[in-house]
DNA sequence: GGTGTCACTGCAACCGGTTGCACGAAACAT
DNA sequence: ATGTTTCGTGCAACCGGTTGCAGTGACACC
């Protein structure tokens, strides 16, 4: 590439990495012999000296699970126009996985946006020490954070099921180690006036709310909210086939507003998550403490009840019911 | 790390890319220091010598597409397990977006992943030339491709309507550029005795689907094969809300298996891809091909009809309708 | 004409490993 | 005792860029 130029290669790289500090006409002539061998920087070795490798990584509990992959599109394109890479990971839910991945992209990447993690706050505050973090969906002191208000969702799903006259109520948890999942429960709690009953911890997936119909069934509530759309959804198909109506018999509200939860019937009442928005904002976030460690910051994006058709008002013949 | 083992350089670097060369001892000594330092031998500046950078690119057009994201999955846990790491991209169905991201990932990675692309034949083959392949979803020769056999599917899915009754069939095409699309065309032209409408090329979201309503509701057709999923849902959608009933007036058929067909009412007749065995199999065929490179291999991985409630007898007032 | 400035480019060290080669010591053969 | 392997390790070049420093030539100014 240098000898095709007829430059040194200190030449060419500066073509590309400081392009005012070569005269115009060498850096037309290097432009247009980079172009007639299809060269490119390679970014490794650039990374070498730079310290700068321009890859992101992006750990999530499931690739498959739409919130997530919403998460990622919003991270991925924004990041794109940062002319930055992203490194996508799926730990499968599994806390020694997850801390394996981080382990190994640390050195591979300038930050890591870690979503939901499932990992002790300990173990992420020690990773932390290897690279720049921007943990998504978890209150992390020291760290800079994108939080979606998931207590205010919390409680305005169950404010909604209270003014349809619900007051036993079921919280359907999500996995262990989840802040969100705490959130919510702690949020469900803090409502006065209400008999809560929760369930968990649970995997947070259609099946997991499955698993839940019977108990759900057998526990005489009327209003549920579940940890997220996937377990509503999951929930509503196994209460429905049990022959308990919804939102008849029991009103049910999911968590996220995924796809299926719009096309799925009844139509799932749920707390939407602003999944891209809060892509967007961790990429922002990250790349401004890669460039200077500067004081972590805090973004808190709001959630909004969706109300559809899983909620109704609770039936007389229930009313009180033991 | 050298010096804190007391060894040089060449000698750690030995004790990991190949132990059986150093002394037993030796090789503990490095070891526990590594173990204390937590040393990790950096990947980018090892792969600066060795021309393996052990990482996939991976791209799709639409991360969100729930068919995709479970390939995803597959080829991403696969790859761990063969000490790979997976760059996922997303082209947003922009082929010129797809192009770039293949140019730019072609010196970071040992091979890539392309799932349906949307690129024409010619500027994949000129790509080609830069890093090895293994092409999803599309018949290229000279290169290892993963198909799903979505041509018998498709045979099979309007085998299906026409037992029902029907015989004046639409198909909604996907987007322009998809081999998939054109081979579901190919198929359903090729069954004799029906009357085939086709629609498109359109956007293969729920979206898209939607905005075939009025057109499909207009057309007199009683039966309906999707591009895929998404789009079918949308279709429904879209029918119920004109007042047209699925599966009583219009019977509908998709294409993937995604967790919201099922979940929809009605739930939704479809053909089932094998996802997770795509990217399973496709990881398979590009690390083989990274190796050395031997004869593109082609691996065509079945489709099965999964008959729901989407589809049902044509009704006889409609019969023949003009 | 001498000298200082400035813009541009080459030189060479370096990033963190890998690897062919050489060398010394121990083990083995004669 | 001497010659030959074998084993383990160090040396140094190299991968493909980046970057501080120095050198060159053109030009302006005195």
């Amino acid at each position: 590439m240098a000898q095709a130029s007829g430059v040194h290669v200190s030449t060419v790289s500066r073509t590309f990495s400081a392009p005012h500090l070569v005269n115009p006409e060498t850096r037309t002539r290097v432009l247009a012999a980079a172009e007639d061998l299809g060269y490119r920087p390679n970014r490794a070795a650039r990374a070498l000296t730079t310290g700068r490798t321009h890859n992101l990584g992006l750990i999530v509990a499931d690739i498959a699970n739409p919130f997530f992959s919403h998460l990622i599109k919003g991270a991925q394109a924004h990041a794109r126009t940062r002319d930055y890479h992203v490194f996508v990971a799926d730990t499968d839910e599994d806390p020694s996985v997850e801390e394996e991945l981080i382990q190994t992209l640390a050195k591979q990447v300038d930050g890591v946006l870690l979503c939901s993690p499932r990992l002790s706050n300990r173990v992420i505050e020690k990773l932390h020490e290897d690279v720049p973090f921007v943990v998504v969906n978890r209150r992390m002191k020291g760290m800079s954070n994108v939080l979606m208000d998931v207590g205010s969702g919390a409680r305005e799903a169950i404010a909604h099921l209270v003014s349809l006259g619900h007051r036993r109520i079921a919280l359907l948890a999500g996995p262990a180690g989840s802040w969100t999942s705490k959130e919510i429960t702690e949020a469900a709690r803090s409502v006065p006036g209400i008999d809560l009953t929760v369930l968990g911890p649970n995997s947070p997936t259609e099946h997991g709310g499955l698993a839940l119909a019977r108990p759900v069934a057998s526990s005489g509530v009327t209003g549920v909210l579940a940890y997220n759309d996937l377990m509503a959804i999951g929930l509503v198909e196994g209460l429905t086939s049990l022959g308990v109506d919804v939102p008849g018999h029991v009103s049910v509200v999911g968590i996220d507003d995924i796809v299926a939860g719009r096309v799925s019937r009844p139509k799932l009442t749920t707390v939407a998550m602003p999944a891209e928005a809060a892509g967007r904002t961790a990429v922002d976030l990250l790349l401004q403490l890669v460039g200077a460690p500067v004081t972590p910051a805090l973004a808190t994006l709001a959630t909004n009840l969706i109300i559809r058709d899983s909620t109704g008002p609770v039936r007389d013949a229930l009313r009180g019911d033991p």
